[in-house]
DNA sequence: GACAAAAGTTAGACAAGACTAATATTACCG
DNA sequence: CGGTAATATTAGTCTTGTCTAACTTTTGTC
């Protein structure tokens, strides 16, 4: 397997899939929007995730995910869902709030928490006594 | 209140408040010693610090955190205590697994998020339908 | 009290990640 | 087809955090 990535280059990453599964080309200009980041940085960080294998980049053109670049992708996306569903559902936070600490988790934890906490929402999911509003 | 710390920040603080549980004085070959970093990097580090009026610091003597300093080592203390014992008890994840991703999401989420994890374990501890041995 | 060992700091380098300002390229429209 | 607007890249700077190597200060031992 490839090396760990930063948390900012998942970042990219995510972003990057995310547009994806609109319609159109992806643009480094569309990423910057969604990111709240300079067009330069953009760049720098495209070069470094083509540098290993993660997107498609030729200068001044558009943007897309290698194969192993979606497989990251949605492993990073599968840990946000799961943490923000988990800190809205279980913990009670707003949905804003839980998105946006999923944003900052989901590059901290690995897949093996990841799966736990997937078999603890599943489990929690089908517990008759866990049953609407919560515990 | 102070502006937010780094991460490594918070990981130098929380590693000062550790070692200060101890006897005798603090030296920055312990804490080099304890986050396996370079001697240079923590004197950087206790200078950033200091300046935050978060450890006290003279060059060449001993190191301790200031009231504040210990106020923000207790709160990151407890974030990482209560996040460790979720990975280990509720997910069962190893100890040293739970503590090193305790090490990391200690820094990710907010006062409001721990609150509610530790809200949510106080919960599990008196269920008594949740008793021994895990859900 | 002198002097070697231990501890700490300074100096200089590097990497990642971000920014602004300036330049280059592409694309669209008349 | 030419020229401007939009887009992208380059160049140069800053911050944070790390390192090694060299120098300084403190400490402890005889």
């Amino acid at each position: 397997m490839a090396k760990k990535l930063t948390a900012s280059l998942e970042d990219y990453i995510e972003v990057i899939a995310s547009l994806a599964t609109g319609s159109g080309a992806i643009r480094a200009a569309d990423i910057a929007d969604a990111m709240a980041v300079s067009r330069p940085s953009v760049t720098v960080a495209l070069r470094s995730l083509a540098s290993r294998g993660l997107v498609n980049y030729k200068p001044y053109s558009s943007v897309s995910l290698t194969e192993n670049g979606q497989t990251l992708a949605a492993e990073v996306l599968r840990k946000h869902r799961i943490l923000s569903r988990f800190f809205n559902e279980i913990l009670g936070a707003e949905e804003e709030l839980a998105d946006s600490a999923a944003c900052r988790v989901e590059h901290a934890i690995g897949e093996e928490i990841t799966d736990r906490l997937v078999e603890f929402l599943a489990f929690i999911d089908n517990c008759p006594m866990a049953a609407e509003g919560g515990f």
